[in-house]
DNA sequence: AATAAATATTCCTTTACAGGAATATTCCCT
DNA sequence: AGGGAATATTCCTGTAAAGGAATATTTATT
Protein backbone atom coordinates (compact mmCIF):
# COMPACT_ATOMS: atom_id res chain seq x y z
CA UNK A 1 0.00 0.00 0.00
CA UNK A 2 1.29 3.26 -1.32
CA UNK A 3 1.71 6.39 1.08
CA UNK A 4 -0.96 8.81 1.20
CA UNK A 5 -1.18 11.49 3.57
CA UNK A 6 -3.88 13.75 4.76
CA UNK A 7 -2.39 16.64 2.62
CA UNK A 8 -1.96 14.44 -0.15
CA UNK A 9 -5.37 12.83 -0.50
CA UNK A 10 -6.56 16.55 -0.03
CA UNK A 11 -4.37 17.91 -2.69
CA UNK A 12 -6.70 16.81 -5.26
CA UNK A 13 -9.18 19.09 -6.43
CA UNK A 14 -12.35 16.51 -6.70
CA UNK A 15 -11.24 14.57 -3.25
CA UNK A 16 -11.37 17.83 -1.43
CA UNK A 17 -14.89 18.52 -3.07
CA UNK A 18 -15.90 15.18 -1.82
CA UNK A 19 -14.93 16.04 1.51
CA UNK A 20 -16.88 19.23 1.50
CA UNK A 21 -19.77 17.02 0.12
CA UNK A 22 -19.54 14.73 3.16
CA UNK A 23 -19.50 16.89 6.04
CA UNK A 24 -23.44 17.10 5.25
CA UNK A 25 -23.56 13.84 5.99
CA UNK A 26 -23.06 9.96 4.60
CA UNK A 27 -23.57 9.36 0.60
CA UNK A 28 -23.50 6.85 -1.67
CA UNK A 29 -21.07 6.36 -4.30
CA UNK A 30 -23.81 7.48 -7.07
CA UNK A 31 -24.87 10.36 -5.42
CA UNK A 32 -21.46 11.74 -4.74
CA UNK A 33 -20.53 11.39 -8.42
CA UNK A 34 -24.03 12.88 -9.53
CA UNK A 35 -23.51 15.83 -7.58
CA UNK A 36 -20.19 16.13 -8.34
CA UNK A 37 -20.56 15.14 -12.00
CA UNK A 38 -17.67 12.82 -12.02
CA UNK A 39 -17.93 9.61 -13.98
CA UNK A 40 -18.48 7.03 -11.31
CA UNK A 41 -14.91 4.84 -11.74
CA UNK A 42 -13.49 8.37 -11.09
CA UNK A 43 -15.76 8.92 -8.06
CA UNK A 44 -14.76 5.00 -6.88
CA UNK A 45 -11.29 5.95 -7.37
CA UNK A 46 -11.21 8.89 -5.42
CA UNK A 47 -12.85 7.08 -2.78
CA UNK A 48 -10.43 4.68 -2.41
CA UNK A 49 -7.48 6.95 -2.05
CA UNK A 50 -10.01 8.75 0.64
CA UNK A 51 -10.11 5.74 2.23
CA UNK A 52 -6.62 4.62 2.10
CA UNK A 53 -5.59 8.20 3.35
CA UNK A 54 -8.21 7.07 6.42
CA UNK A 55 -9.93 10.32 5.68
CA UNK A 56 -13.39 8.38 5.12
CA UNK A 57 -14.98 4.89 6.29
CA UNK A 58 -17.71 2.65 4.06
CA UNK A 59 -20.28 0.61 5.50
CA UNK A 60 -21.78 -1.52 2.98
CA UNK A 61 -25.48 -1.72 2.30
CA UNK A 62 -26.49 -4.07 -0.10
CA UNK A 63 -25.44 -3.16 -3.19
CA UNK A 64 -24.39 0.45 -2.08
CA UNK A 65 -21.49 1.72 0.36
CA UNK A 66 -22.09 4.90 2.49
CA UNK A 67 -19.11 6.97 2.49
CA UNK A 68 -18.51 8.78 5.55
CA UNK A 69 -15.93 11.19 7.29
CA UNK A 70 -13.81 10.15 10.08
CA UNK A 71 -13.05 12.09 12.37
CA UNK A 72 -9.80 11.38 13.66
CA UNK A 73 -7.70 12.82 10.67
CA UNK A 74 -9.36 16.19 11.20
CA UNK A 75 -8.64 15.94 14.82
CA UNK A 76 -4.90 15.42 14.00
CA UNK A 77 -5.21 18.13 11.63
CA UNK A 78 -5.82 20.23 14.35
CA UNK A 79 -3.29 18.86 17.05
CA UNK A 80 -0.82 19.69 13.99
CA UNK A 81 -2.10 23.24 13.43
CA UNK A 82 -1.96 23.64 17.42
CA UNK A 83 1.90 24.11 17.22
CA UNK A 84 1.48 26.99 14.76
CA UNK A 85 -0.51 28.55 16.74
CA UNK A 86 1.65 28.66 19.72
CA UNK A 87 4.46 29.83 16.93
CA UNK A 88 2.38 33.23 15.80
CA UNK A 89 1.75 33.65 19.83
CA UNK A 90 5.37 33.13 20.85
CA UNK A 91 6.30 35.80 18.21
CA UNK A 92 3.31 38.58 18.67
CA UNK A 93 5.67 40.24 21.56
CA UNK A 94 8.90 39.98 19.31
CA UNK A 95 11.19 43.21 18.49
CA UNK A 96 10.83 41.54 15.01
CA UNK A 97 7.23 41.79 14.70
CA UNK A 98 6.81 44.79 13.25
CA UNK A 99 8.88 44.24 10.15
CA UNK A 100 7.34 41.32 9.65
CA UNK A 101 4.17 43.02 9.68
CA UNK A 102 5.71 45.22 6.73
CA UNK A 103 6.69 42.21 4.90
CA UNK A 104 3.53 40.84 5.31
CA UNK A 105 1.23 43.72 3.73
CA UNK A 106 3.74 43.51 0.40
CA UNK A 107 2.54 39.93 -0.22
CA UNK A 108 -1.51 39.97 -1.57
CA UNK A 109 -1.58 36.11 -2.52
CA UNK A 110 -4.07 35.46 0.22
CA UNK A 111 -5.77 31.82 -0.95
CA UNK A 112 -7.48 29.54 1.03
CA UNK A 113 -6.92 25.92 1.53
CA UNK A 114 -9.88 25.31 -0.93
CA UNK B 1 1.82 31.38 -12.29
CA UNK B 2 -0.09 27.85 -11.70
CA UNK B 3 -2.42 26.60 -9.10
CA UNK B 4 -0.82 26.02 -5.88
CA UNK B 5 -2.84 25.37 -3.13
CA UNK B 6 -2.13 24.66 0.40
CA UNK B 7 -2.41 20.76 0.09
CA UNK B 8 -0.60 20.47 -2.94
CA UNK B 9 2.35 22.58 -1.51
CA UNK B 10 2.22 19.94 1.72
CA UNK B 11 1.52 17.26 0.36
CA UNK B 12 5.14 17.05 -0.74
CA UNK B 13 7.38 15.22 2.16
CA UNK B 14 10.22 17.96 1.77
CA UNK B 15 8.32 20.96 1.61
CA UNK B 16 6.05 19.82 4.71
CA UNK B 17 9.47 19.25 6.63
CA UNK B 18 10.87 22.57 5.18
CA UNK B 19 7.22 24.28 7.18
CA UNK B 20 7.89 22.41 10.09
CA UNK B 21 12.12 23.86 10.18
CA UNK B 22 10.33 27.30 9.31
CA UNK B 23 8.38 27.02 12.72
CA UNK B 24 11.24 27.83 15.02
CA UNK B 25 12.17 30.87 13.02
CA UNK B 26 13.30 32.11 9.90
CA UNK B 27 16.02 30.53 7.96
CA UNK B 28 18.28 30.84 5.10
CA UNK B 29 17.80 28.54 1.90
CA UNK B 30 21.46 27.53 2.95
CA UNK B 31 20.83 26.72 6.06
CA UNK B 32 17.17 24.86 5.21
CA UNK B 33 19.05 22.50 2.74
CA UNK B 34 22.05 21.67 5.05
CA UNK B 35 19.53 20.80 7.59
CA UNK B 36 17.24 18.61 5.96
CA UNK B 37 20.08 17.22 3.86
CA UNK B 38 19.07 18.72 0.80
CA UNK B 39 20.80 19.86 -2.60
CA UNK B 40 20.91 24.01 -2.49
CA UNK B 41 18.63 23.58 -5.86
CA UNK B 42 16.08 21.17 -4.97
CA UNK B 43 15.62 23.83 -1.71
CA UNK B 44 15.24 26.36 -3.54
CA UNK B 45 12.79 24.77 -5.99
CA UNK B 46 10.37 23.57 -2.92
CA UNK B 47 11.03 27.36 -1.48
CA UNK B 48 9.55 29.18 -4.44
CA UNK B 49 6.57 26.25 -4.61
CA UNK B 50 5.66 27.32 -1.01
CA UNK B 51 6.38 31.39 -1.66
CA UNK B 52 4.00 30.87 -4.69
CA UNK B 53 1.45 28.82 -2.53
CA UNK B 54 1.59 32.14 0.15
CA UNK B 55 2.71 29.65 3.00
CA UNK B 56 6.55 31.36 3.10
CA UNK B 57 7.58 35.03 2.74
CA UNK B 58 11.47 35.89 1.88
CA UNK B 59 13.34 38.93 2.97
CA UNK B 60 16.72 39.76 0.88
CA UNK B 61 19.35 40.30 2.94
CA UNK B 62 22.43 41.09 1.03
CA UNK B 63 23.65 37.76 -0.69
CA UNK B 64 20.90 35.54 1.67
CA UNK B 65 17.63 35.52 1.46
CA UNK B 66 15.89 34.52 4.85
CA UNK B 67 12.85 32.18 4.27
CA UNK B 68 10.27 32.79 6.76
CA UNK B 69 6.38 31.31 7.86
CA UNK B 70 3.37 33.31 6.47
CA UNK B 71 0.62 33.56 9.11
CA UNK B 72 -2.56 33.54 6.97
CA UNK B 73 -2.43 30.47 5.45
CA UNK B 74 -2.47 28.49 8.60
CA UNK B 75 -5.26 30.73 9.77
CA UNK B 76 -7.23 29.85 6.93
CA UNK B 77 -6.63 26.54 7.54
CA UNK B 78 -7.86 26.41 11.14
CA UNK B 79 -10.91 28.41 9.78
CA UNK B 80 -11.23 25.35 7.44
CA UNK B 81 -11.29 23.14 10.04
CA UNK B 82 -13.55 25.04 12.15
CA UNK B 83 -16.59 23.89 9.92
CA UNK B 84 -15.73 20.11 10.55
CA UNK B 85 -15.48 21.13 14.32
CA UNK B 86 -19.17 21.97 14.44
CA UNK B 87 -19.88 18.31 12.03
CA UNK B 88 -18.87 16.10 14.95
CA UNK B 89 -20.54 18.28 17.34
CA UNK B 90 -24.19 18.36 15.41
CA UNK B 91 -23.49 14.80 14.96
CA UNK B 92 -22.62 13.85 18.78
CA UNK B 93 -26.05 13.57 20.06
CA UNK B 94 -27.25 11.71 16.72
CA UNK B 95 -28.89 7.95 16.79
CA UNK B 96 -26.30 7.32 13.92
CA UNK B 97 -23.54 7.83 16.45
CA UNK B 98 -23.09 4.68 18.27
CA UNK B 99 -22.81 2.94 14.66
CA UNK B 100 -20.70 5.12 13.99
CA UNK B 101 -18.85 4.45 16.82
CA UNK B 102 -18.57 0.73 16.12
CA UNK B 103 -17.88 1.14 12.88
CA UNK B 104 -14.48 3.55 13.97
CA UNK B 105 -13.57 1.17 15.74
CA UNK B 106 -12.42 -1.58 12.89
CA UNK B 107 -10.68 1.15 11.83
CA UNK B 108 -6.81 1.14 12.71
CA UNK B 109 -5.34 3.28 10.11
CA UNK B 110 -4.30 6.40 12.77
CA UNK B 111 -2.30 8.61 10.75
CA UNK B 112 -0.96 12.02 11.28
CA UNK B 113 -0.67 14.89 8.73
CA UNK B 114 3.25 14.48 8.95
C1' DA C 1 37.69 44.32 -12.25
C1' DA C 2 38.06 39.60 -10.79
C1' DT C 3 36.71 36.10 -7.78
C1' DA C 4 33.87 33.76 -4.63
C1' DA C 5 29.58 32.78 -2.11
C1' DA C 6 24.62 32.31 -2.07
C1' DT C 7 20.72 31.47 -4.62
C1' DA C 8 17.79 30.78 -8.73
C1' DT C 9 16.91 28.67 -13.15
C1' DT C 10 17.15 25.47 -16.97
C1' DC C 11 17.31 21.08 -19.13
C1' DC C 12 16.79 16.28 -18.84
C1' DT C 13 14.90 11.92 -17.23
C1' DT C 14 11.92 9.24 -14.56
C1' DT C 15 7.92 8.42 -12.04
C1' DA C 16 3.25 9.16 -10.13
C1' DC C 17 -1.17 9.98 -11.05
C1' DA C 18 -5.68 11.58 -13.10
C1' DG C 19 -9.12 10.73 -16.58
C1' DG C 20 -11.43 7.75 -20.23
C1' DA C 21 -13.29 3.54 -21.69
C1' DA C 22 -14.13 -1.01 -20.98
C1' DT C 23 -14.76 -4.78 -17.97
C1' DA C 24 -15.12 -7.32 -13.65
C1' DT C 25 -17.46 -7.95 -9.27
C1' DT C 26 -21.04 -7.98 -5.92
C1' DC C 27 -25.57 -8.13 -4.51
C1' DC C 28 -30.54 -7.82 -5.02
C1' DC C 29 -34.74 -9.36 -7.27
C1' DT C 30 -38.01 -12.33 -9.62
C1' DA D 1 -30.44 -19.43 -11.97
C1' DG D 2 -30.51 -15.18 -14.67
C1' DG D 3 -30.71 -10.23 -15.22
C1' DG D 4 -29.86 -5.78 -13.71
C1' DA D 5 -28.14 -2.10 -10.58
C1' DA D 6 -24.31 -0.27 -7.92
C1' DT D 7 -19.61 -0.28 -7.40
C1' DA D 8 -14.75 -1.59 -8.12
C1' DT D 9 -10.87 -2.64 -11.05
C1' DT D 10 -7.92 -2.76 -15.07
C1' DC D 11 -5.59 -0.97 -19.00
C1' DC D 12 -4.18 2.83 -21.55
C1' DT D 13 -2.53 7.51 -22.32
C1' DG D 14 -1.15 12.12 -21.29
C1' DT D 15 0.69 15.20 -18.11
C1' DA D 16 2.68 17.25 -14.03
C1' DA D 17 6.21 17.24 -11.03
C1' DA D 18 10.51 15.81 -8.46
C1' DG D 19 15.44 14.98 -8.48
C1' DG D 20 20.15 15.43 -10.67
C1' DA D 21 23.57 18.06 -12.94
C1' DA D 22 24.92 22.03 -14.98
C1' DT D 23 24.59 26.87 -15.47
C1' DA D 24 22.97 31.61 -14.79
C1' DT D 25 22.38 35.47 -11.60
C1' DT D 26 23.20 38.47 -7.87
C1' DT D 27 25.92 40.49 -4.33
C1' DA D 28 29.98 40.89 -1.43
C1' DT D 29 34.98 41.02 -1.06
C1' DT D 30 39.69 42.04 -2.05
Amino acid sequence: MKDITTFSALSEPNRLRIIELLRQGPLTVGEIAERLELRQPQASKHLRVLLEAGLVEVEAVANRRHYRLRQEPFQALDTWLESYRKVWSERFDNLDHYLQQLQRDNHQQDDVPE
